[in-house]
DNA sequence: TCTGGGGTCCTAGGACCC
DNA sequence: TCTGGGGTCCTAGGACCC
């Protein structure tokens, strides 16, 4: 039986966004690039490792970055680039195994217990990975592997850049224990300072703490997780499609006063990005969340929870629209610099049957319409932007777009799937008790 | 001269029901 | 005359991940 081998792979490609632009234009190779921002804002997406050497990171404000690093380089992204050769990339780990979890865009969990026969020992699939990515596609990639999901993460993170790290079943202990708490999934930077304060820096340290002392530091259900990752107890599976519980959009503005005009062109926008995805998948939801951030970063969130599911775009805005009002009325009218909406007690039953005659949450209105006609709108323009593309039709006003900071193609790649088929997960016809 | 956009999960308090 | 306990749902905020 292999099932106590390290048939757990995690494969991440390096710097992805920066690698595919030195891929792209060989001018950029072996120097700090910075995908992203500009050197008087913006924030960095992705930075080379030329960069990280002078500590500019993902994430970062670009003026930080080019004080940081004078000579760094700024290019705007391929965001379809990024696309079209992370799809690449998973296409190889196809070949691998049908248990392939993607995370993200750049990064997957394969399990290869199934595989080793035809394929050979998970440290030569993982060889062979790194050495088609490498020569087929041109990017270097990352693979840890581990008898579980979250030491293979580790491994790959502790083999970067452009590493194989295998964690030998039995050798767990002496691999974890030297390692930094920050390792560990789901310790950031605040739990790692808390975690610091009473000492506790390394892996080792931490499975050596009480368990009650560990909580009372970061929390009840934190704690319980994270103790179980640190004495290696990880039971979860690479699992190949999983539903999405929410769908979302959002849109920093820069600075702006909080005109009613501006709402309702921002939050149409918003509604209609999410109402689109949706209705691709045939989802409706009935709590609707919006986020408001005010000059100074303070942000504030308000809900409002539906007695049916709602999918249309008009209903959205109308929701969305009066959460926002109120909660910048409530804070006295500041500048906003961002907007946000969400819809989540996602509904998989066909939205078209659903918000048959939800009463408009203001009927005196113009725009109030039934639910049918709500429906037809967007019918519309979806048959609009089938015909004549995406951008043929939309809520996107001159007002709004001068606050845009981030071409679309970054907002559609960000966007995860809404998956619908069913959940599958290795070793679903294999004895339970696999794994303890 | 200040910070993107997409998500997940947890906590704590309050409302409400039985 | 003021008193129980459990369960569920909702809201707002926060930490974290890619």
């Amino acid at each position: 039986m292999p099932v106590s081998g390290a048939t757990i792979l995690h494969a991440d490609l390096d710097a992805f966004y920066a690698s595919v632009e030195q891929l792209l234009d060989p001018a950029l190779r072996g120097r700090p690039i910075a995908v992203g921002g500009r050197p008087t804002g913006g924030v960095v997406l992705a930075a080379s490792y030329e960069a990280k050497a002078f500590g500019v990171q993902g994430g970062m404000p670009g003026w930080r970055a080019a004080r940081l690093c004078p000579e760094l380089t700024f290019v705007r992204g391929s965001f379809r680039e990024y696309q079209r050769l992370g799809d690449a990339v998973m296409t190889v780990l196809a070949d691998v195994t049908p248990l392939v979890e993607r995370v993200s865009i750049d990064e997957a969990f394969l399990d290869v217990a199934g595989s080793t026969h035809l394929f050979g020992a998970p440290e030569h699939i993982a060889r062979t990975i790194r050495a088609r990515v490498r020569e087929e596609i041109g990017l270097p990639i990352s693979v840890g592997a581990a008898r579980t999901k979250h030491l293979a993460k580790i491994a790959s993170q502790v083999a970067k850049p452009d590493g194989l790290v295998v964690v030998t079943p039995g050798t767990e202990r002496e691999f974890l224990d030297p390692l930094p708490v920050g390792l560990i999934w789901g310790v950031g930077p605040v739990h790692q300072a808390r975690l610091a304060s009473h000492g506790i820096t390394t892996i080792g340290q931490l499975t050596a703490t009480p368990s009650s002392t560990v909580e009372r530091l970061v929390g009840h259900a934190v704690g319980h997780k994270l103790l179980a990752m640190a004495h290696d107890e990880d039971t979860r599976r690479v699992v190949t499609a999983r539903r999405s519980r929410s769908v979302g959009a959002q849109s920093a503005l820069g600075r702006r006063s909080p005109e009613p005009e501006l709402l309702r062109a921002v939050l149409s926008h918003l509604a209609d990005r999410v109402s689109r995805r949706l209705r691709a998948t045939g989802t409706a939801g009935r709590t609707i969340t919006v986020r408001v951030r005010f000059a100074g970063m303070r942000s504030v969130t308000r809900a409002r929870t539906l007695s049916q599911p709602v999918a249309t775009t008009l209903t959205l805005t109308e929701v969305a629209e009066q959460l926002a009002t109120g909660a910048i009325e409530e804070a006295g009218r500041p500048e906003i610099t961002l907007l946000g909406m969400s819809v989540s007690k996602l509904d998989q039953q066909h939205a078209l049957q659903l918000e048959l005659e939800l009463p408009p949450p203001d009927p005196w209105r113009p725009g109030s319409r039934t639910g049918a006609s709500r429906r037809a709108v967007d019918g519309q323009m979806d048959a609009i932007r089938e015909r004549f593309g995406t951008d043929a039709v939309g809520y996107l006003p001159a007002l709004m777009r001068r606050g845009q900071t981030v071409p679309d193609e970054f907002r559609e790649l960000a966007e995860r799937e809404l998956d619908t088929g069913p959940t599958t997960r290795a070793g679903d016809d294999q004895p339970s008790e696999r794994r303890a």
